[in-house]
DNA sequence: TTTCTATTTAGGAATGATTTGCAACAGTCA
DNA sequence: TGACTGTTGCAAATCATTCCTAAATAGAAA
């Protein structure tokens, strides 16, 4: 079994024990979303989708993703004047830089960041229900 | 003279030096996010201008807020799923906490956070053009 | 398996924020 | 004071995303 369709399987798991039906259309998404390595709008993944299952509307896209993300499946991430980018969550937390000249998309973790917002937070009276933590950056010299 | 005609002038010379020509229209959004304690968006931007030039049109907000924008005189903040937000560049620089239950929006800064990504950008061969760091948290307890 | 029914889908129309095209207008500098 | 350009107002266009409805279907039960 490959680690995609042991991904794959891990969501669908995910979301049938949450009784959430899985369709012809969802199978497909999660299993797009599971090969995917990089973090694609919603029209592309439509558009993989449809190498699977034909005819599927985006709007079923837009409405699967957004049960997923309900279900915590996979995240949403709304880059800078950007659609949307999603990724499925089985991969430990990282946060984003995005290479402005070339809209790259590179991850990192940092624990010390994780530590810091909790601390701020935690100062001001408050807990984090989630955070976004975005660099915009540019290669140096090179370019 | 007052801090927020001080403020207004000084984000008003900015942009005369940069060229860029002052019309009564801008001049009345400048004074008005120069006045700005909250962070508003483009309609309740264009809501206030109205009171100091009646007729203004939104899509004149909407262009003097891209042109301000880069100018640099001001700043435009995409918070999750709502429109974008603004605010003039006359404070020092911080980033936001945003409440979930009641959208209200907090500012915070922290040293150690701004040399943290600036070393992970290093690190891995970038320079950061700008950020973006968000806090959605909840009231802990109390509420 | 077949049936049954609450969900889900396809497709298109609707929405909301923001941008754009264009003719009238207004800063700025000679 | 022109004249030259940039700017405005208005309406229409765009873009991403959501909503509507009748027709299709997953999955539980028989």
């Amino acid at each position: 079994m490959t680690k995609i369709a042991r991904r794959t399987e891990k969501l669908t798991e995910a979301l049938r024990r949450a009784g959430v039906r899985i369709t012809r259309q969802r199978a497909a998404l999660l299993s797009v979303l599971a090969e995917a390595e990089d973090h694609p709008e919603a029209i592309e993944l439509h558009r993989r989708a449809e190498a699977v299952v034909p005819g599927i509307s985006l709007s079923t896209v837009y409405r699967s993703l957004t049960e997923l993300e309900n279900q915590g499946v996979i995240l949403r991430h709304q880059f800078d004047g950007t659609p949307a980018r999603f990724e499925h969550t089985e991969t430990r937390h990282h946060d984003h830089m995005i290479d402005v000249d070339t809209g790259e998309v590179v991850e990192f973790a940092s624990e010390r960041i994780e530590a810091l917002q909790a601390e701020i937070a935690e100062a001001l009276g408050y807990e984090i229900v989630h955070h976004r933590f975005e660099l915009y950056v540019r290669k140096k010299d090179g370019l």
